[in-house]
DNA sequence: CATGAATGAGTGTTCATTCAT
DNA sequence: CATGAATGAACACTCATTCAT
C-alpha cells in the first residue's frame, strides 16, 4: 500500500507537476480515503521526502544497471554524469521534486541515504578515475560536487531557456563532463 | 507605491521565502488593503514577475557597478560570474523565484528583458575572451550558457549541501570559472 | 446532507432571491463550514443544477399526482399548462434559477433530464390531444414549444408588471390555452 | 458624457452580456476615473434604469420607424410585435437586462416612462384592430398584454432551447400573433 | 469637473489535517 | 485497517462605493 500510495503519487507528480500534488487529489487516484495516507505518511511533507528517496533511488539502479560493466573510470564517470542529465531532462517534474525536497531539509543524512548513495558513487568514479595522483578527499569531494554542479546546471538552464535544442544540450554535457574529467589530472 | 509595494514584498521573500508571499500578507505588512495591490499589478503572477525583474535589474547594475573598470576581458568575465554567484548566494529566495518564475513562462523576452541584457552581457564579455579565435556564434552561445549554468550549478548545490563552507564554494567557483575560460582558446 | 444543503439553498433562494446564494451564507444557515459543500457539490454551479432539477422534478411531481385521473386530453393539457404556471408563480425565485441555469448551459440533455421530461410530457398531452388529425411530429413540436412559451411569457410578465390582479392573470393563462387548444384541431 | 457613459456600457452589455458589466471595466472603457461614473448617475442600479429605458427607447423607435405607414390595424399590430420580438433576438443580452431591472423596481410609472409607451402604443394598435366591436378596456389591456407575453415567452424559450432553427421560430411567432388577432374579433 | 487613492465586504475555491467510529 | 465527516485557515480575486483634493 505504501508503495501503491508512492506510486500514485509518482504518477501525479509525473503528469501534473509537484504543484499539484495534494493529498486529496492522490487520494482519489488511489481511491481510498484521505485519512489512510496518513497511516502510511506521518505527514505530506514526509510523501514528498519519501517521493524524492524513491527519485534517487531509481537514479541510483539506473546508473548501476548502466554503469557496472564499464571498467575505465574516466568513461564510467561520463556515463554516470551523462545518465544523471538524462534523468533530470526526463523526469523534470521529479527532478524538481527531488532539489525541492533536499532545499527544505535540515540535515540530509537520516532522511536521504538514498541521495548519499549517490554523491558516493560519484565520488568513487572520480576517485577511482584519479586513483594515481593521489589526490586530497577535499579535492575528490570538490570534483564531486563540481560534477554534480555542471549536470543540475545544465538541467535547471533546460527549464528556463526553452530555446536549447537537444543536440547543443548533450554537446554542451559532454565538453563539460570532458573539462572536468580533464581536469582531474 | 508601486515601488513600495515591490520592496514589501521583496523584504517578505527575503525573510520568510517566497513561497510564503501571500497577497493577503503583503497587504498587511503595507498596512493596506488587499485591494490596492491589484492597482499596481494586475495579477500575483504580474507582481512576481516584476520582482524577478527587479532581481535581475539589480544583478545587472551590479555587475555594471563592479565590472565597468576591469579592462582584461578574462579578468573582467571572471568578475561577471562571481558576481552573480555571489548573488545567487546572498539573495537565495529572491534567486529562485527569478528561476521559478523564469521557468512558468512561455517566452521570456516579453517580460523578461532584464534577464536577456544579462545574457547578453555575459555574452559579449565570453566574445571579448576570445576575440582572436573567430569563434562561431554558436560556439560563443554555448560557452555562454554553460558559464551560466556552472553558477547556477554551484548555487543550487549551495542550498542543499550545506556542510559546504564558504571557501571550498568560492575555490570550486574560481576553479571552474577558470577552467571554462581556458577552454576558450 | 445532500439533500439537506439542497433545501438549505431552496430556502435561500426561496426568501432572498438566487442572487442572494452564496456559499458562505448557505454553509452558515447549515451550520457547517464551507468546505463540507465541496464534498457534495463539486461546484457553485453544479449545486445550482442540482437545485434547477430539483425544480423539474417538483413541477413533474406536481402534475403527476393532478393530471393522472384526466383522462380527456384537452382537459388533461390545460391542466399542466395550468400546474406549470402556478408553479412558475409561486416558486417566482426557484423558477427563476431553473430559466438562468438553463441558459447558461451548453447541452441541456445530460444535466437536465428534468426539464426533457417535462417537455416530453407536454408533447404527450398534445399529442393525444389531437390524435385524430394526424398531425406532423414538427407541429406537434412547435405546438409543444408553444405552449410552454405562453406561459413562461405569462409567468415574466407577472414578474414585471405587478398591477395585473391573480384572477386577470388566471383568465389570460385559461383564454391562451384554449386558444391553443383550439388551435390543434 | 452621460451618452457617452450609456453607450460604452451598451457596448459592453450587448459584446460580453449584462453579468460583465462592472463600473470599473465601464471606467476603464471611456478612459475617465470611475468616480466619474458617480457625477452622471447615482447608483450601478441608477445606470442599469437608464440603461433599460435606452433599450426601450430604441424599441420604440424601431417600432415608430417600421409601422407609421402601415395603415391596416392588424398588419401594424402585426408588425408591431415582430419587431419587438425581433428586437428581443437581436439584443439579447439588453433586453435580458431591460428584463432583469424592471422586475427589480417596486413601480415602473415613474422609472420607466418609456416602457409605458410601448405598452400604450400595443394597447393603441389592439384597439384599433378591434374598433367596431366595442370591446371593454380590460379586454383590450388583456389583450395586450397577451401579445407581449407570446413575444416574451418565444424570447425567453429561444434563450434556452437552442435547437430551435430561425425559421421554426418566426413560424410560431406568426402563428401565434394570427392566432391572437383572430381572437379579437 | 474630475481624479487618485483607497477600502470593506464579499466571491468561489483549495488545502492539509483531525477524530470519532 | 480504514473511513466519513468535518474543519479552519488560507488563497487570489472582484465589486460598488467613498472622499479628500
Amino acid at each position: 500500500m505504501h508503495k501503491d500510495i508512492l506510486h500514485a503519487a509518482l504518477r501525479i507528480v509525473r503528469e501534473e507537476g509537484h504543484r499539484s500534488l495534494s493529498l486529496r487529489r492522490l487520494a482519489n487516484d488511489i481511491e481510498f480515503s484521505a485519512t489512510v495516507l496518513y497511516l502510511y505518511f506521518k505527514n505530506k511533507e514526509a510523501l514528498l521526502v519519501d517521493l524524492a528517496r524513491f527519485g534517487y533511488q531509481q537514479l541510483n539502479t539506473n546508473i548501476d544497471r548502466n554503469c557496472h560493466s564499464i571498467f575505465d573510470p574516466k568513461n564510467r564517470l561520463k556515463a554516470m554524469l551523462t545518465i544523471y542529465w538524462r534523468f533530470a531532462t526526463r523526469e523534470k517534474e521529479l527532478y524538481l521534486l527531488m532539489q525541492e525536497t533536499g532545499m527544505h531539509l535540515n540535515s540530509l543524512a537520516p532522511l536521504f541515504p538514498e541521495m548519499l548513495i549517490f554523491i558516493n558513487s560519484i565520488n568513487q568514479a572520480i576517485t577511482k578515475a584519479c586513483e594515481k595522483e593521489k589526490r586530497t578527499s577535499v579535492f575528490l569531494k570538490h570534483k564531486c560536487y563540481m560534477a554534480i554542479a555542471i549536470v543540475q546546471g545544465l538541467a535547471s538552464l533546460n527549464l528556463i531557456h526553452k530555446d536549447l535544442d537537444a543536440r547543443s544540450q548533450s554537446q554542451m554535457l559532454d565538453d563539460a563532463i570532458d573539462s572536468l574529467i580533464d581536469s582531474l589530472k
